[in-house]
DNA sequence: GTATTATTGTGAAATAAATCACAATACATG
DNA sequence: CATGTATTGTGATTTATTTCACAATAATAC
């Protein structure tokens, strides 16, 4: 079982550079194509797919067609995924009326939230009361899950999310949560994000003013 | 010059957690107890540490204060660090209405787009058109933006920043920016994200039902 | 003031990830 | 059908990161 998660994203992006190949005419892709495609060195494109079982023809390349049904069985992408958001203020609204990711099979099925004055049952995708959380995760057999509710929340509403049966939740909030450890975290802190940029801006000015 | 960015994201988490610790009362820390709240090892706190050049006392631990100093000085954070966002759509609106920035230091300037319905001189953080964003960058010392624009426009606006005077870019757009290697890019790609989250939760379901 | 103890700081060791390098081999060419 | 060539697949190597383990040492106890 390979956990790496850095292998997993550069899967992903084999699988976006080979759609964007396919719809340019492509039917073979070499490794080299792929690796400049993605940024990466050709030998790592053929060891993560070595990794993963996946093989082409030598002298011939990856034939693009099979080579993204295999990524796509790894990925999970064979079936529309569904996906809850908790939170339906500036952030959980953007995520909302963000139209990508459909084009990724990935739909938001409900928002649910704590205001009632965020409640609309009648929208595309319906804003709905936090309590109706679990029923409506069970009756969707959803398993991820979209945390954009301010930090002092968050642990409650994982807490509420992994009790619902959500087992992959994207966390927004700057902070540490705790769950399960059948429960997969992956936290986008933006706050984070721009320290780092500063410090790599930081250090990168410095060495080049010597 | 170390540029693991995953070492570089835990000092900020020691960071945050220090000043936890502070507003607690606590005035020593040592790397066992900042290791659990970080959710670290002590070794891997230490030896962090040490690439720093960073030092406590054997058998006293280390004072938070100056910890707090040494970090926020690694970190650029001794003076309030100003950032354009370019996209005053629903991300880049979500975004300047957060108000979770200021908190870390962190001052959205100004807001550039090209859609003349978005603009709006008169605000908090003023929306004005793009082609003003060269001259505000240079006026105002400006070293990192966040793109928020749709993919399409987003190479297009990382080269302007680039021309600009942008040394790190925070970038939204689902696709791989070209720039100057003297600029750095973090890219935040959320359709990545839940794919990559979709992976684990699918293989970790496998595991445990063997 | 000496012994004991807790904690740091860091080389050494272990582990993880990426790259190299080349044998295996399928296709092309004549 | 033999020869040459391009490309894969992967074991070996290198590089990066984390963990280990323990000497150095400062605080505490007696
Ligand atoms: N807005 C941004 O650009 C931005 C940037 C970085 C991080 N974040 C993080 O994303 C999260 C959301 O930010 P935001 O700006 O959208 O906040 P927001 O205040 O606009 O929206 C939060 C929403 O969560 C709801 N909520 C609060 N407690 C809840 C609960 N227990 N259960 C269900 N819903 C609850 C509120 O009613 C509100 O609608 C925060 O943790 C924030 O730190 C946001
Ligand atoms: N909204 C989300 O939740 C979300 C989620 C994931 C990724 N993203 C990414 O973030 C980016 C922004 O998404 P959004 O939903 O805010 O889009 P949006 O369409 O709501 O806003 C985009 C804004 O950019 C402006 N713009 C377009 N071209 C420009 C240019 N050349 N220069 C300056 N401004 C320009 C538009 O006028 C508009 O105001 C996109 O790349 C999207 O893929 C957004």
């Amino acid at each position: 079982m390979i956990t790496n998660k850095n292998c997993i994203i550069r899967l992903s992006r084999y699988k976006n550079s080979l759609y964007r190949l396919q719809s340019l005419g492509f039917v073979k892709v070499f490794s080299e194509n792929l690796a400049d495609a993605v940024g990466v060195t050709a030998a790592q494109v053929r060891k993560d797919f070595s990794l993963f079982g996946i093989s082409g023809n030598r002298r011939g390349g990856y034939e693009i067609g099979s080579l993204l049904e295999k990524l796509n069985t790894i990925l999970g992408k064979d079936q529309v995924q569904k996906v809850v958001v908790v939170g339906a203020g500036h952030l959980g609204g953007a995520l909302m009326r963000y139209n990508g990711f459909e084009k990724e099979g990935i739909k938001i099925a409900a928002c649910f939230d704590i205001d009632p004055a965020t409640y609309d049952r009648a929208s595309r995708i319906p804003v709905l009361p936090i309590e109706e959380l679990r029923a409506f995760v069970k009756d969707n057999a959803i398993r991820i899950g979209i945390i954009a509710v301010p930090d002092v929340a968050a642990a409650q509403v994982a807490e509420q999310m992994s009790n619902a049966g959500i087992r992959g939740i994207l966390n927004f909030a700057p902070i540490r949560l705790k769950v399960p450890e059948d429960v997969t975290i992956n936290n986008v802190n933006l706050e984070l994000e721009l320290e780092n940029l500063i410090y790599f801006v930081n250090i990168l000015n410095k060495t080049k003013a010597k």
